[in-house]
DNA sequence: CAACTGCAAACTGTCAACAGTTCACAGAGA
DNA sequence: TCTCTGTGAACTGTTGACAGTTTGCAGTTG
């Protein structure tokens, strides 16, 4: 057996399900489907060529990613999201990214963060020329940030909670409009991190999760609290459970 | 329509499919299967009087959820651990309940926090009395901490991460000998929440997760570091990436 | 005796058809 | 006109059969 032939050794990855448990994550997250909206099987089944068994076995592994809901006999949805659903998936997010930024912190090499250091710069002079096509499907930064924690389990769940909140903002029409202050935030962490100083790094991410979750909410707009919407306006709790200094 | 029938309003949860997921679960995590061990589609659907596509969705939620591993061709397996992922485990789940603490030494009420003591007193005398059959399966200390937290996405990320952790102590045969020790480090860390004292608290957790990890990596022995097992002894990480004091 | 080749059994991947449920609409009755 | 009921189309849930792959074993060859 050859040195190059790498189909033995790895596992090979040519199902229909599989493939299409990816075809379909994307159709779902690039706005194909379009959350709320209902997954015919037949005609889905028939549209990518193949049959009802694999797709639904493609169904439950993107229901269990929090993407699509199924209700008994009724079909499977692309998922929506109440606006606290949304601030718990933030709450979520905090708490893994947070412990990515310890980890980050006592783990990474010097090298590792220049690199991240590196790549934000670039983002932030191709976002200066280019008039606001949301850069490409790249790895967004948080997702490299946890990447660089080194954990595995760790980045899966974050990377699910990222497509879930990915998914969240879609059901707003309008692109995001804090872009830029977001890399200007993650410059700042960036900075802090390659001081190693976990404090600072620690409270600058809490406050860009607040910006972050703020600004979701704010452009999904509405659902609002169900049971009092206004009659405790001022108390808006941040991603780490303490009420914002505002 | 009486006021009764509640089986209109929620979602119906009556397909073999759902049904199977949660017998193969508890069949895992009971050891009625045990690690590394293979599924036979056809043997296990027809000792569960289905067929194989119910059973197939179920496999592939269960491999969503880190329970299985399938490969293709070869079939679905019963998850085993290595070292290394066990605890990478225990860091997921130290950013999870590290959170949880926070969230619930902001929010929670005196009164939930008395009924966690209230709790963990019961399991305390109970022990006491019993000659170590582990207590049933009544929802863990540290799930019930997180319940508290009052977030939903949080405590499904938990309940993941302790499936998988429950599994992969179910790969060494032996009984928890740190359940007596474990006790009362919860005891101590319900005693600071009710004195909202975060700071003490965080460092409990840290120190008891610890505990745990080591534990848990003891009694199962073996696999070892890969490719230092003896090279350098004595830097051990802990679940928050700080080298143990010791 | 060791290693390689070919075959057959066992099993997984996929499909098409059947069974049961949901939902929308037409028609009857008040 | 409004409400209720029944019916049928559309769809999901499940099944059994077929197709393709893996794996172990027997036979062969060096």
């Amino acid at each position: 057996m050859s040195e190059s032939d790498q189909s033995r050794v790895l596992p090979r990855n040519n199902t229909y399900a599989q493939a299409t448990e990816s075809v379909l994550r994307e159709m779902i997250l690039d706005g194909s489907i379009g959350p709320g909206q209902r997954l015919n099987e037949v005609t889905l089944a028939s549209s990518l060529g193949i049959s009802r068994g694999p797709l639904r076995e493609a169904i439950q592994r993107l229901t269990s990613e929090g993407l699509l809901t199924v209700i008994s006999h009724r079909g499977a949805f692309v998922r929506t999201f109440s606006r606290d659903e949304i601030v718990e998936l933030y709450e979520l997010r905090a708490a893994l990214e947070l412990h990515a930024v310890r980890l980050v912190c006592a783990r990474a090499s010097d090298a590792e963060l220049e690199d991240l250091d590196a790549l934000l710069s670039d983002t932030e002079s191709r976002m200066r020329e280019s008039t606001g096509h949301t850069y490409p499907q790249e790895l967004d930064f948080h997702l490299r940030l946890v990447l660089l924690a080194g954990n595995q389990a760790l980045m899966r769940s974050a990377l699910e909670v990222h497509r879930q909140l990915s998914l969240a903002r879609s059901m707003s029409g309008q692109r995001p409009t804090r872009a830029r202050a977001a890399v200007v935030e993650h410059a700042e962490l960036v900075a802090v991190l390659r001081a190693r100083d976990l404090e600072r790094a620690t409270a600058l991410m809490i406050r860009h999760l607040d910006h972050s979750m703020a600004s979701a909410i704010a452009v999904l707009g509405l659902p609002g609290d169900e049971d009092a919407p206004t009659t405790r306006p001022d108390e808006r709790r941040g991603v780490d459970g303490a009420v914002a200094p505002d």
